[in-house]
DNA sequence: GTCTATAGCCTGATAGAC
DNA sequence: GTCTATCAGGCTATAGAC
C-alpha cells in the first residue's frame, strides 16, 4: 500500500504513524470527540504548528484514523476466517475476530461504528475497506446457502442487515456498559455465539 | 413528581425546562459531547453566569438531561404496552414504542445508550427509570413464559440481555447510518419485528 | 435573579524566522 | 521541518455590582 522510496518518505510515514498512535491514546482518555491537535502535538513531542506539516487539519486526522481503523478491522476479520471451511463456519470466526478487534481498539471502533464527531464524514477512500468487508460477508452467506447451511433468503439484503444488527448490538452494549471485560467473559460478547445460533436456526433449511 | 408550590418555584421549574429544551437543540446541532453552557445561555436569552443559578455545572446539566430522557423513554415504553395482552404482545409493542421515542429523540437516546461524554456518569437518581424498565421487561418475559409463549429460560438473565442486544443493535445502526428515516421505513428499524420473531422462535415452547 | 467583568484556561490554525 | 509568536476565538466558572 504505502511503499515509501526515499529515506525522507519513510521517515515521514513513520512520524505519521506515531501521530496516529498518540491520537488513539488521547481518544482513549478524553473521548473520540475530545481529540485535539494540540494534545497530540504535545505527546508526539512537537509544537502544534509542526503537526500541520503532517496532518493538514483536525478532520483530516480523523480521516486517517478512520481509514487505518477500517483497514485493521478488515484484516482482523479476514485473519479470523482463515483456514475455516467456507460458509457459516468462516463467517462466525471472522465476525468473532472482528469483535475482538473492536473490544481491543475501542476508540477506533467508536469512530467507525457510531458517528461521534459532528462535521466529520469519512472520505470514500477511507470508507473503502468497509465495503470490502460487506462484500466478504455477503459471499460467506452465499457460500452457506450453497452448502445447504442456510435458506437462500439468508443471503438477501435483509439477511446481511440482520447480521450487521446482531454484531453491532453485541458490541455497542459491551462497549457502553462493560468496556473493560474480556471478549469471552463480557456480559454481552459472550452471548455472540448464541446470537449466531439464533440467526442460523432462523434461516436453516427446513 | 415535581410539584412546585409557590409562583417562584413554578417559574423556576419552567425556566429549567426551557434550558433543557434548548440544550437538546444544541446537542442536535453539534453533537452530544459538544454541548456548551454558553451556547445554551445564549439561546435561552441569558448571559452565561445567570445559567449557573439554575444548573450548577455542565455535568449537572447532563444529569438533568439524562434523568428526563430516561423518564420519557420509560413513559413511551409503558404507553406502548398499554392495552396489549400481557406477555409477548405487550413486550413487542412496548419495545417498538421505545424505539420510536429513540428515533424521535436522537440526542437524548445517544446520551442514554452510548456514553459519549467522558467524565459524565449519571447519578443513581437519574438512572433509576432505566432499572424500572429492565424490571418491566423481565416481568413481561415471565408473563410470556406463564402463558406458554416462551420456554422458561427466556425469562432468565441471558434472555433479558439478548432482548437488550437486539433493541440496541437496531437502534444504534439506524441512528448511525440512516438517522433521518422514519421508524417503519428505516433500513434497520423496519426489521425490528423480524428480529423479535427470531427471538420468539428461538425460545418457543417445543 | 440578572448583569458586567474577568480569571484562567483551552482550542485550531497561520506567518514567518531559522 | 522545526520553531516562536500570535491571531482570533472558544470555553467553564466565579466575583461582585445592581
Amino acid at each position: 500500500m504505502t511503499h515509501s522510496r526515499t529515506r525522507g518518505e519513510r521517515r515521514r510515514h513513520q512520524t505519521i504513524q506515531e501521530i496516529l498512535d498518540h491520537a488513539v491514546a488521547v481518544m482513549d482518555e478524553v473521548g473520540v470527540a475530545g481529540l485535539s491537535m494540540s494534545e497530540v502535538a504535545r505527546r508526539v513531542g512537537m509544537r502544534p504548528p509542526s503537526l500541520y506539516k503532517y496532518v493538514p487539519s483536525r478532520l483530516a486526522l480523523f480521516d486517517l484514523l478512520f481509514r487505518d481503523g477500517q483497514q485493521a478491522n478488515l484484516e482482523a476479520f479476514r485473519a479470523g476466517a482463515e483456514g475455516a471451511p467456507p460458509g457459516l463456519n468462516a463467517l462466525a470466526k471472522a465476525l468473532q475476530a472482528s469483535g475482538r478487534w473492536a473490544l481491543a481498539n475501542q476508540s477506533l471502533a467508536k469512530l467507525l461504528f457510531s458517528r461521534p464527531v459532528p462535521g466529520f464524514e469519512p472520505s470514500a477512500e477511507a470508507f473503502a475497506p468497509s465495503l470490502e468487508m460487506v462484500a466478504d460477508v455477503q459471499q460467506m452467506l452465499r457460500d452457506a446457502v450453497a452448502r445447504g447451511e442456510l435458506r437462500p433468503e439468508a443471503a438477501g439484503p435483509d439477511g446481511l442487515t440482520i447480521v450487521s444488527i446482531l454484531t453491532t448490538g453485541v458490541l455497542s452494549q459491551q462497549l457502553s456498559n462493560e468496556p473493560d471485560a474480556a471478549f469471552d467473559d463480557g456480559r454481552y460478547t459472550r452471548l455472540a455465539p448464541r446470537l449466531f445460533d439464533m440467526f442460523t436456526k432462523y434461516y436453516e433449511v427446513t
